[in-house]
This record gives C-alpha cells, sequence and structure tokens, in this order.
DNA sequence: TAAGATTGAGTACTCAATCTTG
DNA sequence: CAAGATTGAGTACTCAATCTTA
C-alpha cells in the first residue's frame, strides 16, 4: 500500500523559480556597477532610470510605469533629494502631487550609469547570442503584457 | 555647441530590468498561495522545494544547488524547525554539518504546495503558448549556464 | 470619499564577525 | 587556516494607518 503520490513537482522547471534565478543574475553585474560607483539602491536606480527616460514626472507617474511600489518610491525619491539628485516642485494642477526632475548632478549620474548599462546590456545580449536575445526579448515582453496570473500589478 | 550626447538608454530594452519585472510578474501569483495557506516566506518556500526534491541534504547542499544566501538557508531552516516542517540530525561524515529531512507535517504541506505549483505553472505556459514557453526555458537556463558576467554566483 | 503621498511598526535581507569542527 | 553554520547590526521592504488636497 503506497501513500499519497509524490506531487512530480521539479523546481528546476518551475517558471517562476527560473525567471527569478536569472533576473538575479542578470542584475548582479549591474547592481555592483551602481552600488560601488554611486552607493545606490536598487529602486534609486530604478526611479532614476524612469526620470532620465521620462523628464519630469510624479511619484505616482513612476509607480504606473514601473510598477514599484508607492512606498519604495516615497523613500527612494525623498533619499535622492537628500542628495541633490532630484528636485521636487508643487505640482500646479494637483497639489497633492510634486513634480520631480532630475538635477544638473543627477543628470550627470544618469549620463554614467546609462553609458555603463548599455555596455552591461550589450555583454549580456552577446553571450546570449542575437537568437535567444530576441526570443528572450519577445517572451518577456509577452509576460508583462499578458492577462491576470501574469501581471506586475496585483490591485484587483 | 552641445553638451554631452544623451546615453540612449531606455529601461524597457534593458535586460536586468526585463528580467526582473517578468519574474515578479510570474511570482506574485503563487507567492499568494503559499503566503495566504501556509504563511511561507519566499525563502522557505524554496527551501521546503529543494528538500521536496532532494529528500535528506545539508544547508550547505541547498545553498550550492539554489543559490539562496547561507544566511537566509540558516534563518529559513530554523524558522521551518520551529514549525515542526523539517528536523536535524548531525551528520556523522561531518560532524559541522546537519542533515535536514522534511517531517511528515513538512512533506504533507510540500505535497499541497507541489500540486498548486503544477497548476500554476502549466496555466503560465499555456497563457504564454508552447513556441513561447519552450522559448523562455531554453533561454533561462542558458543564461544560468552562461559564463562571468550571467551567473548567479559571485564568490571569486 | 477617493487619490497622491508619507510615516511607523514589523519582517526579511545583507554583510561582517563568530563559533565549531576538519 | 578553511569550511559548515549561526548571530548581530544595519538596511531595505511590506502593510496598515495617516495626512492633505480633489
Amino acid at each position: 500500500m503506497t501513500g499519497p503520490a509524490p506531487p512530480d513537482f521539479d523546481l528546476d522547471t518551475f517558471l517562476p523559480y527560473l525567471l527569478n534565478q536569472a533576473a538575479e543574475a542578470a542584475s548582479r553585474g549591474f547592481e555592483d556597477i551602481y552600488r560601488s560607483r554611486h552607493g545606490m539602491t536598487r529602486t534609486q536606480w530604478r526611479v532614476m532610470a524612469n526620470l532620465g527616460k521620462f523628464g519630469v514626472m510624479s511619484a505616482r507617474d513612476i509607480c504606473a510605469v514601473s510598477h514599484i511600489e508607492k512606498t519604495k518610491v516615497s523613500r527612494a525619491v525623498a533619499s535622492l533629494e537628500r542628495q541633490e539628485l532630484l528636485t521636487r516642485s508643487r505640482s500646479a494642477e494637483d497639489r497633492r502631487a510634486d513634480k520631480l526632475c532630475l538635477t544638473g548632478k543627477g543628470l550627470d549620474m544618469f549620463a554614467d550609469l546609462g553609458r555603463h548599462a548599455l555596455d552591461y546590456d550589450r555583454n549580456l545580449r552577446r553571450n546570449l547570442g542575437e537568437q535567444m536575445s530576441g526570443d528572450l526579448t519577445r517572451v518577456l515582453r509577452a509576460i508583462m503584457a499578458a492577462g491576470p496570473g501574469f501581471r506586475p500589478d496585483h490591485d484587483d
């Protein structure tokens, strides 16, 4: 007489696990760069990258495009402001929100990190090969675009 | 006369960012399951999944196969032991190490989570389609197998 | 009442230091 | 001294509660 059938489950074929492992592997090297060069946090780097891309925007906007939690954004913004990497100005249209904008110092840092990021990404894609690099981007975009159960958001 | 050229860098094409977003999206739904059903942490779930797969093993073994930090494993094991989901016994060959093993209660929980994980993974792959699901697994494996700059480890 | 944003408390993580055995 | 493992201190994250304006 046998016990309950073993759930023939294997971590090594489990997509969430594989994706997390790969994401960690891909992120580690670049994290070393923004940490050692500028003492930044991952969240701080992402906030800065969004400001660098979009220019002036509110914390709410950053949350919307990046899917970072609002409290993480709030604390990252406060830290970047203390370091004089961004400034905030009360929005005229909606006085609950601040308009955020990189300072000259912030733009310089973003330029430096942007160059390193481009190099880093090119290197990753080269290691992967053109075929797999393209496949990966395509699949990751599909994941982000997918329906419930596969979305970064979960405010429902 | 122009300023420094803008680093035509875009977060949305940056592989580490895309991978992290996709990993978060893919993990969130399953995290809800082990958190709400069993009050587990992600690290605790992974430790349990490895023990469920390999049977008896040491904390060091878990670190080696999963690339989880040893202090995270140590604290997860301590917590699982307090909940009587695993037992430890001093190894005879190397008395620095403990042999870890799921209890009956731990095996039951693993069976439950394993079933849910299989369902969850099948659902993700179905949403993605057979083609992309296969591409993704293949590319993620390539990333894990790749050389320096693309490895989970960094003990060099 | 809801939305943008911040704060505080509790939890989990990171890194260095430590303990024990090899 | 090196390796398996744990501990402590500092950091970052999570969730609920709060404050202000719409």
